[in-house]
DNA sequence: TTATATAAGATAGTAATACTATTAAATTAA
DNA sequence: TTAATTTAATAGTATTACTATCTTATATAA
């Protein structure tokens, strides 16, 4: 593994690339910062340029406005995520190991992965986890995903999805069960720590968490079970 | 059943009880039909006086914020449906089959409900799907939590969570699932509609759709697998 | 009936947000 | 060295999210 992982995202996501100049990286780390601290709603332009001793008009010169910005954070995570669950699933032939293996990432924290230059990915990760589903739930999602903005997001569901029928080619909903992992496992993480009486899903304090246990007995209960035989099941 | 439900909500919500008044009933009414029609990033309180020939100081007496009128509109939106599972269920000895009414009422369309004086049942239905996650996911979540803002999605969980221990006691997450089933509820209508690629429920336009069926079989596969077999079924 | 409390409307004003525009200085590329 | 590009500095606008005050209409209680 190279000790750089570059990654290449949508350029409608951004007016100019912000890693191809120091500002734009600057942009990138700092406002991982700002909207991990203040949360998305409280967050400003403003705010950030005087966060890098920067000005408002050059960060806009970057990313149209905070949502795009927002659009691109959460497709650079998905892109790593992606390439951390091939990484650590390439060599598994086993398609339900590779479903566990995907489960655990997804649950899991990233204290000991390689470090990703520029990017702080612990923080990246809570602003997934507390943010991500504002970057659809708009009225302008459809323009956004016409122009690709969730390509990334999409495209990594079905990759899993493709795991998923390969445990059970039968089984009806791969994309919808994968998508539930995906929302469910923010959700729960989140929940955990704020809204504890909606799971059992704990979050300890060594960063260990149940919640892959929740996730993996969903996912395989369901594709161990017939369809056909579900409304009699109990 | 009476003609007019009447649904008693947590006082902190508002600052003024807007059941109590004609104008702070428009402003219920007319909030819902804006924010419907806008979404709640670009829904105001200037706009709704407009929208309802008042003006803005008037709607910030029964209000704090938005935000405020949001969670008291989706409090609003749990207790109904709260009381429309107990009336569905409450005749329901088998508790197999009142988990599986519950998911019906989740999944269905409200257009054969009785209807409820002054508000519009199917756009406060969308305003939940578009709009619900955002009630809690911000920085000011453990303050609201504190409060009991989000008291009556609790209760209506639990209530939920009970059933499910009834079908099976030994299941470890039973509030998890209950939680999961709204959360997924809601992000499925929502996929069918704007992201179709995330997942295989489709919405028709005669309202009918195939959630249930995936809702169903996704908690009923759990509930009938054992545990500790989870990490060796398949 | 009159006093009085309360609700609502009208108006004004502030600080912050979400931008756009212009110009000048600094950096880099030809 | 000149020209092009990038950034900084500054200014300005419309909208948002409020708060404050004052007046009028209406309901109720003495």
């Amino acid at each position: 593994m190279s000790a750089t992982i570059r990654i290449e995202l949508n350029e409608k996501l951004f007016l100019r690339d912000p890693e191809q100049t120091e500002l734009g990286r600057t942009i990138v780390k700092e406002s991982i910062r700002l909207i991990d601290e203040l949360g998305f709603e409280h967050f400003t332009f403003k705010k950030l340029a005087q966060h890098m001793a920067s000005t408002e008009a050059s960060v806009y010169r970057y990313f149209e406005n905070k949502h795009k910005l927002l659009l691109y954070l959460i497709s650079w995570y998905w892109n790593w995520l992606d390439y951390r669950i091939s990484y650590h699933t390439h060599h598994v032939a086993n398609p339900s190991e590779k479903l566990r293996t995907f489960i655990r990432i997804l649950a899991g924290s990233h204290g000991s992965e390689p470090l990703v230059a520029n990017v702080d990915v612990n923080a990246l990760a809570r602003i997934v986890v507390q943010e991500a589903s504002k970057a659809y739930l708009t009225k302008e999602v459809d323009t956004d995903n016409k122009a690709g903005l969730f390509k990334d997001y999409k495209s990594l569901c079905h990759k899993v999805a493709l795991i998923v029928l390969e445990i059970n080619p039968a089984y009806p909903f791969p994309h919808a069960l994968v998508s539930t992992l995906f929302e469910t496992a923010r959700k729960h993480l989140f929940f955990a720590q704020h809204l504890p009486s909606l799971t059992e899903v704990k979050l300890e304090s060594t960063g260990k968490t149940n919640l892959a246990d929740f996730l993996s007995h969903l996912a395989f209960s369901s594709l161990s079970n017939p369809v056909s035989s579900a409304d009699s099941s109990l």
